[in-house]
DNA sequence: TATTGTTATACTCTATAACTATA
DNA sequence: TATAGTTATAGAGTATAACAATA
């Protein structure tokens, strides 16, 4: 969510308004609960975890967003640094994308000069993904703002809080993944 | 994300796996840490926020799945259901989402007889939305699917933590919301 | 036959801009 | 001029199916 919303084909500039008394976030005004009332969503733990996300989200972008790296860049980069040598398929099934989804990030990773693919030698069918020197820079300075994020979100979780917080996600993760598919 | 995946021109049935020993989850794989390491993501509060987020959709889509109504549509029917006779406009604001992407959601819902659209008394350029009574039924169905939903998630977060982590996903959102928009 | 990666295609969700009808 | 809703268009993100090369 929360697209980069550059305009398309701008006439003129649009004037952006110039004072803004009541915030244009759909995430704060929906919790401020401005005239509309959402009634059972209120006290409902799915839907604020949606909200929590997307806003957390949207935070990370506001950090990230000169770069041009998205955080589907982010995740190719973390786990390649963290696994060198690995494959396109092995990448998809870490982070759950399909094979044929990741093929454009990694031509992007590649044209920018991120991350090399070279032939497996076991294999000559797939490709050992490594980061360059580039690619370790970029992925630095990727982690100076996730770190930044998540030391924003410590705070608002608290200190005292934060491990059973981590905790209480980790329950949800594993509990809720594997019923029906 | 969790997309409902029906094949679009199967020439056979492509026989499902027989045994399935490993979760083929990709939220399941990526926490029982199968050969990939996912390096500093594993220790951040916003990445885990993502996998509870989407396993929590995930799993209420299976719950709802056989409606062929979305989130959208719930979303929409319960803030309709909690503000009769709000407008187009009105509601997009209140679930965060231009007017042009409700378009086809209500034309959708008002097809399928569940949401009533008359013209504003007072300003004619305007719908008043309002739930018929298959809307109202359509709606309690949902209910149900997300109270069982939230008792699912409540069981996992356990009963005497559940205020603390509503109270924490909500300094989250509140925290997270404004700044730079 | 099976698997790796690519390509073609398609679907969902979302947005901006331009338009019509009303205000 | 301004606003409510619709339409046209676009783009990000994801998927399945079919294919070529290799196993």
């Amino acid at each position: 969510m929360a697209q980069p919303s550059r305009a398309r084909s701008p006439r003129a500039a649009p004037t952006p308004a110039p004072t803004r008394p009541v915030s244009r976030d759909p995430v704060l005004r929906v919790l401020a609960g401005g005239a509309v009332r959402l009634g059972r969503l209120e006290d409902t733990l799915g839907f604020h975890l949606r909200l929590a996300q997307e806003a957390s989200f949207a935070a990370f972008s506001r950090r990230a967003g000169t770069s041009g790296l998205r955080p589907g860049h982010f995740a190719a980069l973390v786990v390649i640094d963290g696994n060198p040598g690995l494959s396109q398929t092995a990448l998809g099934g870490a982070v759950g994308r399909d094979k044929s989804t990741l093929t454009p990030t990694l031509r992007d990773l590649e044209r920018r000069g991120l991350v090399r693919r070279e032939r497996a030698e076991g294999d000559r069918r797939s490709y050992a993904l490594t980061l360059t020197e580039a690619g370790r820079a970029a992925l630095g300075a990727l982690t100076g703002h996730a770190a930044a994020h998540d030391a924003a979100l410590d705070a608002l979780v608290g200190e005292g809080n934060r491990a059973a917080f981590l905790a209480t996600l980790r329950r949800l993760i594993a509990g809720l993944g594997g019923e029906g598919r």
